[in-house]
RNA sequence: GGCUCCAUGGUCAAGCGGUUAAGACAUCGCCCUUUCACGGCGGUAACACGGGUUCGAUUCCCGUUGGAGUCACCA
């Protein structure tokens, strides 16, 4: 049995894209699952798309997500990625182009745009298609000579017969066959002389030695196609392995309308990359046990191919927010606090114990940026209603808060010890004096403390981080304003 | 519209002829608790429909319906 050789064949034109990014991870995981090689190749041969730094992009996402590929020219001593405009210098695709015009299998095109255009029909409202009558086919050897020797602009195109039907096998989807007068004439080299993706895709992949082709499964129709081409050459096709498409909340292809379809938004959304490429994982696969929580060692492991599922597959933010905050509480906490660092510096500009807040956080949120809403009563206290002070379980209501807070105010005012177990004995024995439960104390103090309904921790502890002129100011407030309500 | 693919709870999904049809997220309830969260326990919720095949269909076949993808000198 040979090495398994796939590889992630993306084109530079943005963010990498959740989609692109579970096919390079599937690629990854099934050359590696059986100690194959996974390749990059750069599809940089539409000059139009090409986004400058985009390269990059895919470069640092898959080096920050551990997708490291095997193979390539040696680049500053390291080992590089394929780029197609790179190899195109060669002259490999137009060379293998006219193979095939040679064989009868592709044919010189001289078409201009305009006839083109008089080809599309509509065929339902906005959409219209286009299939090439196959004009240029009849050119004589001649004309054709004629026409290159005039400098005439052309393409070349693939030559696919009217009659019969192609059939191609899919590992997930079976064989599936169609007529072959569905198929377009489709360009194999285009006017500026660079390839078509789909051209270059077949080149590259049976020149690199390809062994399992891995795509997403909007490739489905056309590889018939590419099926014919290998064909043509004589070539024995690649296992090919279509993936399912990844979806919005709508069921449609997922969109940068979405807001989280790019890794890049993801991160800067608060995800961690490992929770992104464990959810992502999941999107289509699934393993034969119910585990859910995977490091990428562990999937390479665990994956099988045939396992990955046929079916479309929604992007759920929300499970991969649960996700996310599995791996936060997972996180060591050194790194965790590197982490949420910012985020608490951007709410807390006073001099708080960041490290202690920290740590009441870490295991409350899913994504980073909820930090915030946790963390900020402690730069300010807000605003709050009488009425919050009113809990049913606990008991209390505005009279017994305020006759607490009036109990309670002179004893921290001669508290010294503003530790969360200082504080906490004190309190306790207040609350054993006076014969009642725990919470009929501790509501009404970390209400006046916090000015929130929900607080990362209890009472005691949020008075440890205030420090205690702080805690004795908001509980005088909270007296004050329990004494005008009504 | 042609072609192709898909079809188990709201979502991800297990299942591959005989099951009380798993599990996870979400949701709801209870417990724990110095509030909320975490955690623990429990509940609601699914085989799109119609024909076959079979002793028996969620599972196999056909059709219907529904959804998606695709139909470029883009990938």
């Amino acid at each position: 049995m040979t090495k398994i050789r796939t590889r992630y064949a993306p084109s530079p034109t943005g963010r990498m894209h959740v989609g692109n990014l579970r096919s390079a991870l599937y690629e990854f995981l099934i050359a590696k699952h059986d100690g194959g090689d996974f390749m990059l190749r750069i599809e940089d041969t539409d000059q139009e798309r090409f986004v400058e730094g985009a390269t990059e992009i895919i470069y640092s996402t898959l080096e920050k997500t551990g997708l490291i590929h095997d193979e390539g020219p040696d680049k500053d001593g390291g080992v590089g990625p394929y780029v197609q405009s790179e190899r195109m210098k060669t002259g490999i695709y137009m060379q293998y182009a006219k193979e095939l015009v040679e064989k009868g299998e592709a044919y010189y095109c001289f078409c201009d745009k305009e006839r083109l255009a008089g080809l599309k029909t509509e065929v339902v409202e906005g959409k219209e298609i286009s299939i090439y009558d196959k004009h240029c086919l009849s050119l004589t050897r001649e004309e054709v000579e004629a026409n290159l020797a005039a400098g005439k602009p052309f393409v070349i195109r693939q030559n696919i017969p009217n009659e019969g039907r192609t059939t191609f096998h899919d590992e997930l989807y079976g064989d599936i066959t169609v007529e072959n007068a569905e198929l377009d004439d489709m360009i194999l080299i285009k006017s500026d002389g660079y390839p078509t993706y789909n051209f270059a895709n077949v080149v590259d992949d049976h020149t690199m030695n390809i062994t399992h082709v891995v795509r997403g499964n909007e490739y489905l129709s056309s590889s018939p196609k590419y099926q014919r081409l290998y064909d043509a050459f004589g070539w024995q096709s690649p296992v090919y392995i279509h993936l399912p498409l990844i979806t919005d909340e709508n069921h449609k292809k997922l969109s940068k309308r979405s807001g989280h379809s790019s890794f890049e938004d993801l991160l800067e959304q608060g995800f961690v990359t490992e929770a992104i490429v464990n959810y992502i994982a999941l999107l289509g696969w699934s393993p034969e046990d119910n585990r859910e929580i995977f490091t990428l060692e562990e999937l390479i492991q665990e994956f099988d191919y045939h396992r990955i599922s046929k079916s479309p597959a929604v992007f759920d933010i929300v499970k991969l927010r649960w996700m996310n905050g599995e791996y936060i509480k997972a996180m060591d906490f050194d790194l965790f606090f590197e982490m949420a660092e910012p985020y608490l510096r951007e709410v807390l500009k006073k001099d708080f114990d960041l490290k202690k807040i920290a740590a009441m956080v870490k295991t409350r949120i899913e994504v980073f940026p909820d930090i915030a809403d946790h963390v900020d009563f402690f730069e300010e206290l807000p605003e709050y209603d009488a009425a919050m002070y009113t809990h049913k379980k606990m008991k209390t209501n505005s009279e017994t808060s305020l006759e607490v807070l009036k109990d309670i105010l002179p004893i921290l005012g001669k508290q010294e010890d503003y530790s969360n177990d200082g504080l906490y004995e004190t309190l306790a024995k207040y609350v054993e004096e006076k014969g009642v439960k725990n919470g009929y104390v501790m509501w009404p103090i970390r209400t006046a403390v916090s000015g929130k309904q929900m607080t990362p921790a209890g009472a005691t502890e949020i008075m440890e981080v205030l420090g205690k002129e702080e805690s004795l100011v908001r509980i005088r407030k909270g007296i004050e304003l329990l004494e005008h309500a009504d």
